[in-house]
DNA sequence: CGAAGATTTGATCTGTATCAAGTGCAGTGG
DNA sequence: CCACTGCACTTGATACAGATCAAATCTTCG
């Protein structure tokens, strides 16, 4: 715990996160920093620091699969969070325990960029991940006086806007059908398109990202499949392969 | 439209602006820049100016109701808009005709912040509205070395971003009647909580803004009706004086 | 006044949710 | 190693919210 404790940033994002409700995840460690694989370390260099053209000090940390790594409304640490590897969720909910998902974020990507003092939405981690960190403050310090950083950093947002815009087309007049297209087209696309796709995430996930339930994501897995747009690795329901990705093009609208 | 070839920008915002399809519009004059009242004029001041921490140069523009501002896809232009007076809608559309209305900008609002060449949605005037216009480059340029501004910029972007994800959530997981209260207490608050607010928009782009059918808008408004929560001006339904603020809350979720 | 749009309301249809059951994989402990 | 347990996923039957189709009334404006 004493790299936590560096003259960087006085204690790690939510410290005392522990899983939430949502879906009961039977999880058993936390805080990730007491894993040893690997160790938080104080890191200097690209691809965050990049976002503020300076090297800014940044540190690394692991959270285990359905770990909180910030809830909505809690106090927004000053942390910008760049994911290394695994995946993250995040979403909101109403209080009767609807979600929506807002966005997955797989690796490379940033987020929980915030302005206010609590936070809009929730986030936690969809399988085990590594993010890295970034105090917010250092951010806008780095970039004094650079007129290019400022068009990167509002970039960045305006990147996290559009996928809304596009998202809100998606939730207001698609079919399921429509929705679940998107969805592996999306995926396909953010994984590079890789021969055979790993999901990260399950059906319900799925589900409260595109609007819809669990067994309607199913069901048009089920149709794709029969139509041979896309094919299971063996049993194992979350390896696709899509084989047909124009036609897959064609179901979205 | 001599004072348009001013130096500070060379054409008018979408100089060649046609009605488009979308209802058809019966809409006879544009350019807005021929209008008589007000003539366009060059801009020395806030508010849109205090974006940039700095004067700046803007111009204003009118359009009539139902005029296209921009269109998406199309070339975007180096302005961002600020509502004077009026009301704007922007929305994406569907090869099919299906639309979803983002959001509406209402007086002092501000829209069109975009990085790409091209246009991400389309823009139209809901009634005759007045808009000041800046050239994107100045902000940033007039910004340059404040760290001030670049919060400023930043948090606009962001209110933006905000929003959509709050709309993502309604359009992912409410019901019709929680959609629609809270469009009620959305325009409610934007609009300064007024006795009697008059809708600048009817009832097809309620449902596009909340992704139902006009006809399931009018059912809610007349179950609210029922249920005493609001009433109409006599029979004029889009002016609207809410009963019961706290029980329309009640019904958003 | 006449025509077109805006809104409401009713009847019916349908896509998706909900309820329910069954299969199979993954992790756990004996 | 295998059986147990819980979760993830699929599939089927049924229910229902909201869409669609239809028509009447009202409003607006030339």
């Amino acid at each position: 715990m004493e790299t936590l404790r560096s003259p960087h940033y006085a204690t790690p994002p939510k410290a005392a996160g522990f899983p939430k409700g949502w879906r009961l995840p039977f999880v058993r460690i936390f805080p990730a920093s007491q894993e040893k694989h690997p160790p938080p370390v104080d890191y200097v260099g690209p691809p965050l620091a990049d976002l503020a053209g300076e090297r800014v000090f940044c540190s690394e940390f692991k959270y285990r699969k359905g770990i909180e790594i910030f809830g909505e409304g809690g106090h927004a640490d000053e942390y910008v969070y760049q994911i290394t590897s695994g995946a993250v969720r995040t979403y909101k909910m109403l209080p009767d325990g609807r979600h929506q998902i807002n966005a997955f974020h797989l690796q490379g990507d940033m987020f929980g960029f915030e302005n206010g003092v609590a936070h809009r939405f929730s986030a936690d981690a969809l399988v085990e991940t590594h993010v890295r960190i970034i105090k917010r403050g250092s951010i806008l310090d780095a970039m004094q006086n650079r007129v290019v950083s400022t068009k990167n950093l509002i970039c960045f947002v305006t990147q996290n806007l559009q996928h809304a815009e596009d998202h809100m087309l998606l939730l207001g007049r698609k079919t399921s059908l429509e929705r679940v297209a998107a969805f592996l087209l999306e995926m396909d696309e953010r994984l590079a398109h890789p021969a055979m796709m790993l999901l990260p995430m399950n059906r319900r996930d799925i589900a409260d990202y595109l609007g819809i339930t669990l067994e309607t994501v199913s069901r048009a897995f089920s149709i794709l499949r029969d139509e041979a747009l896309l094919r299971f690795d063996g049993n194992i329901q979350r390896r696709i392969e899509l084989l047909d990705r124009h036609a897959l093009a064609e179901f979205d609208a």
